[in-house]
DNA sequence: TTCGAGCGTTAAGAACGCGTCAAGATGTCG
DNA sequence: CGACATCTTGACGCGTTCTTAACGCTCGAA
């Protein structure tokens, strides 16, 4: 499940978005300042944060340019300030969203599902990844093939995400060998053909002609939903 | 500059933003309804769109999904209903990002900015090449001509992306050449002729009479969109 | 008309990348 | 320490792609 970072002062509010975003089967971090929320992002990364604008410390705005100097992830900046000029210094700060209080909750959830979906860390969200002939329960780092449990390894594993995270898209088998093996493998294809081939043994109907788990011959491989 | 649809039924409102948006150089593209807007969005994609939920012809949701469809630009809702559930409709539905009228310019600009920014405005919406023909999916490295996958080899993707980053400007031959094979194989007008070839008899309606990838005698070749 | 230059087409061997198999190395757990 | 699973590494065959060369065509110039 996706892990969200909320960062709030008011003990009321943040106990309320952390048990209702938990009841949403989130990774919930609640932190009350701007110091602890930079160095819990540091040590853990989150897929999104939830930032107040009002906190005791800092002004939340730096929260985000602390974030931003180094992560991508979505931020959603909370704040109950009506200001027009909050609201464009926050999102040129780097927010990704703002949220005027009081909100809905129902409002919140919907824009942190469009957050991670564009975040690309949406996969976590709905972790279950279902084809014609196999089904990879990413979370629960679990196979099924025809109603059968298939064991696979960790670097299989490793290696299936990478290349299911992007549905339909060419991954170069370059980025593959960078991503699952660390950058000084680049080189090594041989890695790539032994673990496409067993991923294809385990998971696809007809090993030998695969349909999910593709090869482009000279440019890479591509997951096939 | 990033091209934006605009979809906003209400006459006056429309004006007030395309006359705003155009004054910050941005390419505005201003429509009344939904049906125009998946046209006017097919026709010429832009880099974000910003859609009001309330349309004379069709729902704003129903629009946002027909972008989805097949593209994964940025959304920005516009709405005067006050609703949660609008909102969470709109952003389920794929939005990116809900503003509620009445509103402010500069918090408008703000939220294009970041949609923009987040989207990536140079891979969002860049990647697809599309003529009458054929449409290549540059990110994803995939061609298509009538419906049916074609298959390209490496060199055929990097001649074809060489040409197709340059719509309608000729590109001389032995620049053509060190792109894609290198500084020292300018002189190989060979490889040219056989591979320009091969994308016209892969890409084109009749390769004998290209029509998008074009030969200007003794210069080099050029796409035509 | 003849000639030559540039372009399109075709075909063949060479080179490369991929799938496969298997054995050795490494790691993990009882 | 031993048994087992996993990872690494090398080698081989096969198909595809790249490279290269030869030929035919068109068009403008001599």
């Amino acid at each position: 499940m996706p892990r969200l970072l909320i960062v709030e002062d008011e003990p009321a509010l943040r106990r309320a978005l952390a048990i209702n975003l938990k009841a949403r089967r989130y990774d919930v971090d609640a932190v009350g300042d701007g110091a602890t929320a930079l160095r819990a992002a540091a040590a853990v990364p989150p897929d999104l944060a939830i930032v107040d604008l009002g906190l005791p410390d800092m002004d939340g705005v730096d929260v985000i340019a602390g974030l931003r100097g180094w992560t991508s992830l979505p931020i959603i900046v909370l704040s109950a300030r009506e200001g027009q000029a909050d609201k464009v210094d926050a999102l040129d700060a780097g927010a990704d969203d703002y949220v005027t209080k009081p909100f809905g909750m129902d409002e919140l959830l919907a824009r942190i599902r469009a957050a991670l979906r564009r975040g690309g860390a949406d996969i976590a969200a709905e972790p279950k990844v279902i084809t014609d002939d196999f089904t990879l329960d990413l979370a629960a780092k679990r196979a099924f093939r025809g109603g059968e449990e298939v064991k696979l390894t960790p670097t299989e594993w490793h290696l299936a995400e990478a290349l299911v995270r992007r549905p339909g898209v060419l991954v170069p088998g370059t980025q593959l060998l960078a991503e699952v093996w660390g950058p000084k493998y680049e080189r090594e294809t041989n890695y790539l053909r032994v673990y496409v081939a067993q991923l294809r043994r385990k998971l696809e109907a007809d090993p030998s002609q695969p349909r999910h788990f593709v090869t482009e011959p000279g440019l890479g491989y591509r997951f096939e939903p």
